[in-house]
DNA sequence: AAGCGTATAGTCCATCTGGACTAATCGAGG
DNA sequence: CCTCGATTAGTCCAGATGGACTATACGCTT
């Protein structure tokens, strides 16, 4: 394996991979797939960056090549599918980002794709992003009276008080979904999508045969 | 003018040039300011970044070279001062950047550096933001009736429902600090910071004459 | 007094990213 | 039936980023 590959995955990587696990694709296909789930919410979606960055993922051996077709006389579609290794890569980026309070932009990306994952297993990540959240929201507010004393000027410390506002909402946000994935409220884990997009694909490979 | 200086400024570039607002520095210096006062956890600050970001804004006239000088064999150390284009610069970045609710990591950054605004001028940015952030949200309620009508599966929507959370906190955070600008009970505008870092940046000025 | 870690002040380069561009096809309106 | 705009599927390249590397000096220990 390439050295530590999950360790340089980028946001589009990730979520690339993890398209891929509902079914094999061409880049042109992922990119309209994620701008009709609102993806680019989350990423920004750009001709340039995503085929850049399918190529460096088949460097990495995480996906490879399954086919070129071409309908009528339009650009060639290079279909990819995933390899075991880009199948693990998900999960284990993931469970990377799960637990990180640093890097906001990031997690989105586990949490949207944290339906990857065994119910258990993110449940014990957000358990630890739990704790570590305890910890940053501490951290904020003593900064935050020890700056005062010192006599900072209050105009500068709104950002801090907005993040330790955030935190705080963030916090509650992460107890009710705990429990909810606890309860089973929530139901959980890598199962089929049976949403629009889904029977979308189904639809496609039913045409190919 | 370069081709619209402003809309290409980097989150990193606007942190120079406002750090520039309080005395002329050397990119070395810079560095050591901000991670004393912690806005790496806005920005990554790596030296690389930092000098490439300080010669291109230099290219586009923002900030220009005042003096080399160095202490005993280390190496040369450029400094930099603001250009009047620069100084504006910073303005025009925050006024644009404040009432966006999309590419919230420029927005922490752009409020981080709002103290450089008339007070004026800030509450009624915010106050757009306001508007801006109430139809988010409301865009996001409706999204997830609709996902959920759709029988879409829940476990797809949990970054939504705390995309949706966070928006309502951050709704009631700006709600108080704009009542805090407007009736005056938090001080605005480019005041004196009168902090550590400023006494340290007068000894600097004192010991150089 | 030698050695080791850390602070100072950068340079260099391999990647990564974003935006402009190409080029063909299809559907709808005049 | 012709042309205009949207969709499909990608290439290309300038510029931005991050991390490794260089080189000196200073303070502290052993």
């Amino acid at each position: 394996m390439v050295k530590d590959a999950v360790a340089r995955l980028t946001p589009l990587g990730v979520m690339v991979l993890a398209l891929l696990r509902e079914g094999d694709m061409h880049p042109y296909e992922m990119a309209r797939l994620m701008r009709m789930r609102k993806d680019d919410r989350l990423i920004a979606i750009t001709n340039g960056t995503l085929y850049h960055t399918v190529s460096r993922l088949q460097k990495a051996a995480l996906l490879d090549e399954v086919g070129v077709d071409r309908d009528g006389n339009r650009p060639e579609r290079t279909t990819y599918t995933l390899t075991d290794a880009g199948r693990d890569a998900v999960v284990e980026w993931v469970q990377r980002e799960l637990p990180r309070t640093d890097r906001p932009a990031e997690f989105r990306i586990a949490l949207a794709e944290a339906h990857n994952l065994e119910r258990e297993d993110a449940l014990d990540l957000l358990r630890r992003r739990r704790v570590a959240l305890i910890d940053d929201h501490a951290l904020h507010r003593d900064g935050l009276h020890k700056a005062r004393d010192k006599g900072v000027p209050p105009q500068v410390l709104v950002e801090i008080e907005r993040q330790e506002a955030l935190l705080g909402a963030e916090l509650t946000w992460l107890d009710t979904l705990i429990s909810r994935i606890d309860d089973e409220t929530l139901p959980w884990g890598p199962t089929a999508f049976g949403d629009k997009t889904d029977r979308y694909l189904a639809q496609r490979k039913a045409a190919q045969q």
